[in-house]
DNA sequence: ATTAGGG
DNA sequence: CCCTAAT
């Protein structure tokens, strides 16, 4: 007990930011107004699920599948929740991050004796045991949806609906979901152990339980040549993330040694497949799988990264991806990210209400969410915008609006608007953006003769 | 430090 | 997005 406890206290700092969304979200489990199928349903990528489902596995070993839970939930929410910009899901991120840690950490499954002490020290809690029981039993419910993207046949209908009984408490989901974020070692081991006791014990009484076991089983017998090196990859992979994010974000008090050896290869790669994600969009499975994985295993990530901002703009161009919060050093073209219909209806608040040339104003502003999206970015998209704008006015009066439609999925409203604003702030010297400064341009040429050619 | 302009 | 010049 009093090892949840402590548990406790060395959560609550981390949290912060995103425990609002949290509580939010958990409302949402214990309601069950949202379920594995609805969730996987609304999205049609599932490009990262084998790689989501991996990480559920883990979590719900831990007895806490919440924070996946959070973090599916969150694609969901993100697109209701329309402009909202929440910056990122970092905390989740975090969470999954530093529970992989842990898990490579302790390695339990190749480890008996950590077994050994786990269960031993398993039978004197009781108590918290079968207060974990409703949670790993959510994380159960998980599993069924994992098993069934895996193509592993364990998963029972049922185990799609979760928390059936509503029997998890605040209390026991808050204690569980601290756990990965533990640093101590030795608490790993023990809530590890915990689990796997758990799991023993819900091996003989629930199939859904004997579920998660025969998938571990299978999965390494069918993985016999390397199991130890798959899963390492797998689970490694959340880790570098981690490790990428919390060196920019934050300091880390413990960095494991094995990621840390591995960061600057997960930078690299990373960055590579990063400038398009779009393309990444589809990574077949079994590429997955490969050795390689190191490069896929970064492009699932920024997939799954922020899809809140593809459901935004359904309808619009823009597919955001990848949340770098801080300024990156000089890889920004890189990492560029999409500007969403979102972003760009606030940029023309901004400017309706700041003007031209008052970018900072309307970075500070309209932009104080977003990190990335810099001044000189917002002055750069709005030169896009005229362009895009001036460029489908004469288009669309011209013809062809069919394959005009297609290359601009900007809202007319939002053109509209646009050019309002471009008639009413000129913006000095904007040369593509009309063609009455085209003929400027080119009047003024002729009367002074300029230098061009 | 910001902005404008060009690449 | 990046870079640079001008302010």
């Amino acid at each position: 007990m009093y090892g949840k406890v402590q548990v406790d206290e060395s959560y609550v700092p981390v949290l912060k930011d995103d425990e609002m969304e949290d509580e939010h979200l958990l409302e949402e489990h214990r309601n069950g107004h949202i379920s594995m199928d609805g969730s996987l349903d609304s999205h049609t990528t599932l490009n990262g699920m084998d790689d989501l489902g991996l990480e559920v596995l883990v979590l719900s070993m831990f007895g806490t599948s919440s924070y996946y839970w959070d973090d599916v939930e969150a694609r969901v929410l993100d697109g209701i929740l329309d402009d909202v910009e929440i910056n990122d899901l970092d905390g989740i991120d975090v969470f999954s991050g530093a529970c992989d840690e842990y898990f490579l950490d302790c390695d339990f499954v190749n480890d008996p004796e950590v077994l050994g002490y786990g269960l031993s020290k398993g039978s004197l809690l009781q108590n918290s045991s079968s207060e974990s029981h409703s949670s790993g039993f959510s994380g159960s419910s998980i599993v069924g949806g994992v098993s069934e993207s895996t193509k592993v046949p364990s998963a029972q209908p049922e185990c799609k609906n979760y928390s059936p009984d509503g029997t998890t408490t605040s209390e026991s989901s808050d204690a569980l979901r601290n756990n990965p974020s533990q640093p101590s070692n030795g608490d790993c081991m023990y809530i590890i152990s915990l689990d796997m006791k758990h799991l023993h014990e819900l091996n003989n009484d629930h199939p859904l339980a004997g579920g998660i076991l025969s998938f571990e089983n299978e999965k390494d017998a069918a993985e016999e040549p390397q199991p130890t090196a798959l899963r390492e990859k797998r689970f490694r992979k959340p880790t570098k993330r981690y490790i990428e994010e919390s060196s920019n974000l934050r300091s880390k008090e413990k960095v494991p040694t094995a990621a840390t050896k591995n960061k600057n290869l997960s930078l690299s790669s990373c960055d590579e497949l990063n400038v398009r994600p779009k393309a990444l969009g589809k990574i077949p499975d079994e590429k997955y799988r490969n050795e390689n994985s190191d490069v896929t295993l970064s492009a699932l990530k920024v997939c799954r990264g922020h899809p809140k901002k593809k459901k935004l703009e359904n309808d619009k161009e823009p597919l955001s991806s990848e949340s770098e919060d801080e300024p990156k050093r000089k890889d920004r073209r890189k990492s560029q990210k999409m500007w969403t219909l979102p972003e760009v209806k606030k940029l023309v608040d901004g400017i309706s209400e700041y003007g031209i040339g008052r970018w900072t104003n309307i970075k500070r502003f309209f932009f104080s969410s977003s990190s990335y999206r810099t001044p000189t970015d917002i002055r750069d998209k709005w030169r896009n915008l005229l362009r895009a704008s001036s460029a489908q006015k004469s288009y669309d009066k011209e013809a062809e609006q069919n394959d005009e439609l297609a290359l601009r999925p900007l809202p007319l409203d939002v053109v509209h608007r646009v050019r309002e604003l471009a008639k009413i702030h000129p913006y000095p010297r904007a040369r593509g953006s009309k063609k009455s400064c085209v003929r400027s341009s080119l009047g003024k040429r002729n009367f002074q003769r300029k230098r061009c050619s």
